[in-house]
DNA sequence: GTCTATATCAAGATAGAC
DNA sequence: GTCTATCTTGATATAGAC
């Protein structure tokens, strides 16, 4: 059950790749609007015309950056499930996605706040991998299961733009509103 | 208890309190990327730079844009609550709040999606007005609250950006999330 | 209060040579 | 696969005249 290296599961040259990788990092270290063509080409030593040799445009350079960090954050959940096998799953996949998209602020917000591109094949197959883990630790209540996606997603976003009040700890929020879920999720989804 | 004209409440000569309403007006029309300082100023029929006399800066336009979007909101929710004086109050304020952002989706993204200047006094009064509903309809179980928020803002944010599943109704995750809050709030909120 | 004119910058993308 | 050169567009913002 380990996962292969999400390169392996993408279609693209191996040139394509590595230039993935780099933007990636850009967008990581630098943030969004520092995810220019010229800024990638320049973080890897080439001219940002080279780059239309790889990727039809800009948004395509993009799609590939969200579909690996798709990947990596279906396997960051998976490991998790993996160490805790005693939690309610649900909990675990709640807990480690919020982990995953705080440490990865603009990479999340990249896959978040831009519609994603559903005919690229590589975007649509990592958005089912990720969703799966979702589906499993909910059993057949999938609507809550989404609306603990939602509450997740939720917190985080307005964590991230600073909108919760500062005399409160977001931990209390989340930990408030994901009991009040997880207790109607009940004893069904318990346990894998 | 009806509230004042949203002009009163802010802090703007009358000509700057013009090309505000002018300004969201293109925003809820043409959608944010529209929000230009050229295409402001287009819309009244003069010069982008002749803006600059009346704002310092396109920054300051669009936090005339969210305060009184604000002071909107809070009127929008406080009209429901009168109107349903029987229904558990935070049920009307969750449904208040996410038919609002529905019926303006542009001035939803632009609010949420900035960050809030604190700074700018409107903007902070504003904030604390809207604000203001929520509390009230959770007495003191503020944390829980702010976890409703949480969620609404989740399903109306993935909503907005299409990244619901298509064969799923988007009403029934709503439901599903507020009815699991609901239950937890209890009694206490049951009526005001 | 508005104008013209302009500075400044940066973005995505293409053509065609090597 | 990368280059240079360039097109095209569009943005925020300022100076100074009227």
């Amino acid at each position: 059950m380990t996962a292969l290296p999400s390169g392996a599961r993408v279609s693209l040259t191996p040139r394509a790749q590595q230039i993935a990788v780099e933007a990636r990092a850009l967008l990581e270290e630098r943030g969004r609007e520092a995810l220019s063509m010229r800024n990638i080409a320049a973080r890897i030593g080439i001219r940002a015309a080279s780059l239309y040799e790889h990727f039809a445009d800009k948004r395509a350079v993009e799609n590939a950056i969200v579909a690996a960090g798709l990947y990596e954050q279906g396997d960051f959940i998976a490991a998790r499930l993996e160490a805790n096998p005693d939690e309610p799953p649900m909990r675990v996949v709640a807990e480690a996605y919020r982990d995953f998209a705080l440490d990865h602020q603009a990479l999340y917000a990249l896959t978040m706040s831009r519609g994603l591109d559903r005919d690229a094949p590589d975007v649509a197959a990592a958005e089912r991998y990720a969703a799966g883990f979702l589906r499993r630790a909910v059993g057949d209540r999938w609507e809550l299961g989404l609306a603990f996606w939602a509450f997740a997603h939720g917190v985080i976003d307005l964590e991230m733009h600073d909108r919760l009040p500062p005399n409160r700890d977001p931990r209390d929020v989340w930990e408030e509103g994901l009991a009040a879920l997880l207790k109607d999720l009940g004893a069904e989804g318990a346990n894998a």
